[in-house]
DNA sequence: GGGATCGGCGAGACTAAGTATCGTCACAAA
DNA sequence: TTTGTGACGATACTTAGTCTCGCCGATCCC
């Protein structure tokens, strides 16, 4: 088989000898040993000792920016709950890896609060583009910043019940219904006044699913929904 | 007059210097010759470099606790406001230090990580009060972590507002407004039954399915959602 | 008053993360 | 063959953070 790369080789050493021998007590020495390169060359790929832990990090933080840019006011809400999903599915995606992660950012602080930085970036990602989409009305900044953060939190507590459950099973579905309960609960603060049925469809697609696309489907299938709803 | 005590000289001390000649370019060594007193001393007062920044941090979150425990099931909501209050009211009681702490968190990447990480621990004592409070309660740990992180994120946006405006204004209004934000948005969430509000439709489908199966899936959960509906 | 005790402080050594520099080697282009 | 380029290794350096030890002044006990 070809050997993996550099990067990989990295990663998979960090992981192992952080599990073995604990984070503090793991030098990046050891992992560049293990890994057979020299210490120079894990400080080429990762910008340090934690980097190593998460390395698909910033690649998924664009993923999100990207669904979200590739949205216009009409479809804010579909993009945000894809964009969600985008990165649960990653999770789900890299199952083992992401529950060896979790017991170890789990027991040692200084990864928990790395990653705890990590949400606060895809956080200020929804919260920029929620307040876009909700500039001019009233409290938009303030709806944004509540919004984005609980779109975050939703996502976070579907997540860590998942990992606790060692993945055992589909986390997509909890997903949308915890990101149906965030949706109600804004959809209430845009129209105080409006005591009656707040429906609300959330749709969900993948990623490769165009806007328009999307818009289309979501306006077939809401269409019937609203002429049915009484009143 | 009385010199200071050699804690205080310290905080003072590092945040003159970082104001002066940047974080990074700040040794512990500075800080420690500028208050007079040795580098190891400066490490029996402060654990990191970071943490000369954040002095009195410990103890408002001991005052957070305090105020949440002191409370019961029926004054939760009360408490919550409350310490949510003395947190903000300490940013503005001691508003110098506020305010040149947030321009030195606001371009230090270090510090803004550490300050998040702080954030994150005010979160997960409110989730675990308000957890305490809903428990038993359908999805209890979902609308604790969704609340808590609306209510600190809450206190962060009238935080920022308040520090980006200088200190000009008495912030406490406007968080109590942004508050009831919060609260009338859960509210709604607590009693779905309340004025036949709050449904919720989810449907959740790849965009392989048909059309077809889409429609069925979300005329079989729409439809006695409507039909069910009072009034 | 005199000696023992104890807590705060300074001094210095040590580990390890992260940075910077330079040399080397493989490989590709001319 | 020569020359350039890029990835890697080696090494030295700075600094955060830990640990140990010795000093010294205050306090306490007799």
């Amino acid at each position: 088989m070809a050997t993996p790369s550099i990067s990989r080789r990295l990663a998979e050493a960090a992981v192992t000898l952080f599990d073995e021998n604990g984070y503090e007590e793991t030098t990046v020495d050891d992992i560049a040993a293990r890994a057979g390169v020299s210490r120079s060359t894990f400080f080429r790929y990762y910008r340090s000792k934690e980097d190593a832990i998460f390395p698909d990090h910033d690649a998924l933080l664009a993923q999100v920016d990207a669904r979200l840019r590739a949205s216009t006011s009409d479809t804010a809400l579909v993009a945000v709950s894809d964009a969600v999903r985008i990165v649960l599915a990653h999770y789900v995606e890299n199952a083992e890896v992401s529950l060896r992660r979790y017991s170890l950012v789990r027991r040692v602080p200084a990864l928990r609060d790395r990653e705890i930085a990590s949400v606060a970036r895809y956080q200020r990602l929804f919260r920029e583009f929620i307040g876009k989409w909700l500039a001019g009305t009233p409290d938009a900044d303030l709806r944004a910043e509540l919004m984005a953060a609980s779109v975050v939190a939703a996502h976070n507590q579907v997540l860590r019940g998942w990992l606790r459950a060692g993945g055992a099973y589909d986390p997509l579905g909890p997903l949308d219904r915890a990101l149906g309960y965030v949706i109600a609960a804004f959809r209430h603060l845009e129209r105080p006044e409006d005591g009656g049925d707040g429906q609300v469809l959330v749709a969900t697609f993948s990623s490769s699913a165009t806007p328009e696309a999307v818009m289309d489907a979501i306006r077939a299938q809401l269409g019937p929904a609203v002429t049915r709803k009484p009143r």
